[in-house]
RNA sequence: GCGCCCGUAGCUCAGUUGGAUAGAGCGCUUGCCUCCGGAGCAAGAGGCCACAGGUUCGAAUCCUGUCGGGCGUACCA
């Protein structure tokens, strides 16, 4: 209806040789203001120096419109033009649904095309956190939107097993396998102190019980690194994630591609050596400080790899390129954004998005985390306190920009008034009606059913929030925000609540009605499930 | 100091590219089960959209400044 009434707008702007601008259509708040509302009149006020009501009168006179689509307009006050939508519009948007199944919401934004989500790419350090856990559900969630929108979508986990802090890993780990032998040693300084790796140590001493001081770390690192990896695809797993690619760093020091970014970035004179460094010139950028790229100890600093790997990324083709990141991270990208311009790569098609911290409370404290200390808590033991479905919405439900104060006493007490279970619940009583309807002898039956019978309040109601959801996806691909999908179907799922307090669906005194009402809960199923389905969340048949 | 994010009901948060009388959940007050699942529905109270300017037909939304909170500002990742 929104692009009929836009192509139709154009053609006779056209016709009276106004100015064609952005025109824009909005569903207003108010039923009484009708389903699509345009401010064009109001828009071209100034330019045309005339009064905006004059202007809709001029313009709507003359307009042909389908009154199988538009069944009236009116232009009220200030100016705004509110069209109607007819009822065999709505009918026949309804039967879209139905035909279109587990496919309604989808969109062609991105056929044909590429997409790269690259989310989580915690290293093998330790178990992931509450904090990797809302970027694990935010770039999952985020690929399965890409999916919807016609992307063909690779998920991949990019992640570094050497360096300082994987070789700390190990000593730490050597040090509390000889601590399981009975020898007191310490932990090295800033080294790992989460219980996990006692538990891993056990695990070594198990399948190799005769290491001693003398072995090399490596091979506790190695040890580690395979242990921890594991524990991390297991929590992935739990919550329904699954990369196609993990991505190791040290391939890029193997492909020699880390000297390449070094000599091009060199070759353009952005580097410089200072205190035996190797410095990269981001003072352009409108950095107060240049960075280092190469430490005095030969090493790269994380920025280096960084820059080599969407380097690669861009060479691998993808058509659109997400990257997720906790707000830590913030000040890393735009070094690699500017590293890639100055490249002479196109970088416009990788968008970052940006993700605040998590905080957690438990019993009314906040629970600072720190991977290195013991004191953090785990996704693991939140998927065991909350649920996977629990963890999932929750973790969505907010704007990634915004902070997310998780409360646990909260999430583990609203087992009984959570949201997720309300839309759960919409799901499930659907099916509990569609049971009892079998019954009677009763099923939904969108070919025979009088469609046209749908037409109390409350009812239309329910079908304008159905044709909502293609329009939610594509805001969500727009904007790679997903928070909006959830709001969405919580409003369905009280629409539907509120239908059903009002009409009853199954009547047997009256079987054209009851079928076409059914039709209606199909619709709303389907959407509920598609909805539900790119959260990764249950949609239960019965609670 | 500088950069990014946030500031909307008692609390947690929505509010599509600026639109019409700013919404929801929780909590509080009060109704609705002989009836398809009450994990629900209805009604009520609760607001200077942090503050001050600006842009315009029109601002919670855009711009500037101020105040408050978070994150960063590493030869850690």
């Amino acid at each position: 209806m929104f692009d009929y009434i836009e192509k139709q707008i154009t053609a006779r702007l056209n016709e009276l040789g106004w100015p064609i601008g952005q025109i824009q259509l909005s569903r207003p708040k108010k039923i009484e203001n009708g389903d699509c509302a345009s401010n064009i009149a109001m828009a071209l006020a100034k330019e045309l120096k005339r009064a905006p009501l004059e202007i809709a009168r001029e313009l709507m006179d003359g307009m042909v419109l389908d009154s199988g689509v538009v069944e009236k307009y009116e232009i009220v006050n200030p100016g705004f033009i509110n069209f109607f939508q007819s009822a065999d519009y709505l009918t026949a948007q309804l039967k879209n649904i139905l035909k279109l199944r587990e496919d309604f919401g989808k969109n062609a934004s991105g056929e044909g095309q590429t997409a790269q989500v690259e989310f989580v790419s915690a290293n093998p350090t330790g178990p992931l956190t509450v904090g990797h856990g809302r970027q694990t559900v935010l770039g999952d969630t985020l690929a399965n939107i890409l999916t919807w929108s016609g992307y063909d979508v690779t998920r991949e986990y990019y992640f570094n097993n050497a360096g300082r802090q994987m070789k700390l890993l190990g000593e730490s780990l050597k040090a509390r396998y000889l601590e399981l032998k009975g020898d007191t040693i310490l932990l090295p300084d800033g080294g790992y102190e989460g219980e996990y790796l006692i538990d891993i140590a056990r695990d070594l001493q198990q399948e190799q019980p005769d290491l001693n001081s003398e072995t090399d770390v490596e091979l506790f690192k190695s040890f580690a690194e395979k242990s921890i990896f594991s524990i991390i695809k297991s929590s992935l797993e739990r919550i329904g994630v699954k990369h196609d690619v993990f991505y190791n760093e040290r391939s890029l020091y193997e492909t020699g591609k880390i000297d390449e970014v070094l000599s091009i970035l060199s070759d353009k004179g952005l580097l410089y050596k200072k205190d035996g460094a190797t410095w990269f010139k981001t003072s352009d950028l409108g950095t107060e400080q240049d960075r280092v790229l190469v430490k005095s100890s030969g090493e790269p600093t994380y920025r280096l790899p960084d820059i080599a790997y969407h380097r690669e990324k861009i060479f691998r083709g993808f058509d659109l390129v997400v990257d997720v990141f906790g707000a830590d991270h913030i000040d890393a990208y735009p070094d690699v954004l500017f590293a890639l311009k100055v490249m002479g790569l196109k970088h416009d098609h990788i968008k970052v998005v940006i993700h605040q911290f998590v905080t957690l409370l438990r019993s009314g404290e906040v629970v600072k985390m720190s991977t290195r200390k013991a004191n953090f808590v785990t996704l693991d033991e939140l998927i065991d306190e909350v649920g996977a479905d629990v963890v999932r919405y929750f973790y969505v439900m907010r704007s990634a920009s915004s902070h997310l104060n998780f409360d646990l006493d909260l999430a583990k007490r609203q087992t009984e008034e959570n949201p997720v279970f309300y839309l759960q619940y919409a799901h499930a009583r659907i099916f509990s009606i569609f049971r009892r309807a079998k019954e009677r002898g009763l099923e939904a039956d969108a070919e025979n059913a009088d469609l046209s019978l749908l037409n109390e309040e409350l009812t239309v109601a329910l079908i304008n929030e159905t044709l909502g959801f293609p329009e939610v996806i594509e805001h969500c691909r727009r904007t790679l925000e997903i928070h909006p999908l959830p709001t969405y179907l919580y409003g369905l799922a009280t629409a539907l609540h509120k239908f059903y307090s009002e009409h009853k669906v199954i009547d047997t005194e009256n079987v054209e009605l009851s079928r076409a009402r059914l039709a209606l809960l199909e619709a709303v199923q389907i959407i509920l499930k598609n909805g539900l389905s790119i959260l990764g969340i249950n949609a239960p048949e019965q609670m």
